[in-house]
DNA sequence: AATTAAACTTGCAAAATGCAAGTTTAATTT
DNA sequence: AAATTAAACTTGCATTTTGCAAGTTTAATT
């Protein structure tokens, strides 16, 4: 993991979105934001049999990643990892709100799922 | 062009955070979309200028998936687009308001740019 | 008529991703 | 106590995506 360093410095420019997504700018690491918040998992083997299919190194790069940006933490052993969201990381839970509201918004899935989303996300 | 069909079908889950991820889940979408909504750009050119950098053909392949997808349109000739958000770009409002909100909390940027960026949105 | 410039397009090297399989070692089972 | 299970990685490799530099096309301007 030679090129974290750069990674934790490789800033695009000062725009406060641009930033984030340097974050989290890609299609993992906000689903397992979303584990951790309302899924009620916390460790590997959980993120990994979501239901979107991360592949082993992926999971395991962006859960180095996301620990070493301070969204996540983990307490436990090595081989027992209990991961949790950082105070930073709590603070993606608007992020997450809008972009489930958007998701729900223009989904075309039936509306009693949509409808538990929204519950389990209190929104 | 032939693999956008795959992409517009193309769904992790039915989640709504993922599925929207799988529209604007990476590095530059979002950042076009500001440029739409926030910084009064609506050509090639200008998005090409932007400060982070997208490279010509990054931004032409976002632009085509943006307007595939639904999110973003234009208008004129095709030697002089206008692109714009659809009704459906514009519901991204909320999104890129608490991606910003979170940046804005977690950036060490100086105060008086920072009050510009959040002047500049209406936060 | 010549020049400019906006909007792509292409080629290629580097990086990220996906998939399958293997490894390590703590915890559990027999 | 020995064998088995399983959680958390790790590796190899093929495919895809990205980044960078350069080139192309044609409408608009000079």
């Amino acid at each position: 993991m030679k090129k974290q360093v750069q990674i934790l410095t490789e800033k695009r420019s000062e725009c406060p979105i641009s930033c984030t997504m340097d974050l989290v700018g890609d299609k993992w690491s906000l689903l397992i934001i979303r584990d951790l918040l309302y899924l009620g998992k916390t460790s590997y083997n959980e993120f990994l049999n979501s239901r979107e299919g991360i592949s082993t190194n992926i999971l395991n790069d962006r859960l180095v990643k996301l620990t070493e940006v301070g969204l996540i933490t983990f307490t436990g052993t090595a081989k027992r990892k209990k991961y949790e969201l950082t105070k930073m990381g709590h603070d993606l839970k608007p992020v997450l709100e809008s972009v489930a509201l958007f998701g729900i918004k223009h989904s075309t899935a039936d509306k009693a799922f949509l409808q538990n989303v929204k519950k389990k996300m209190s929104l």
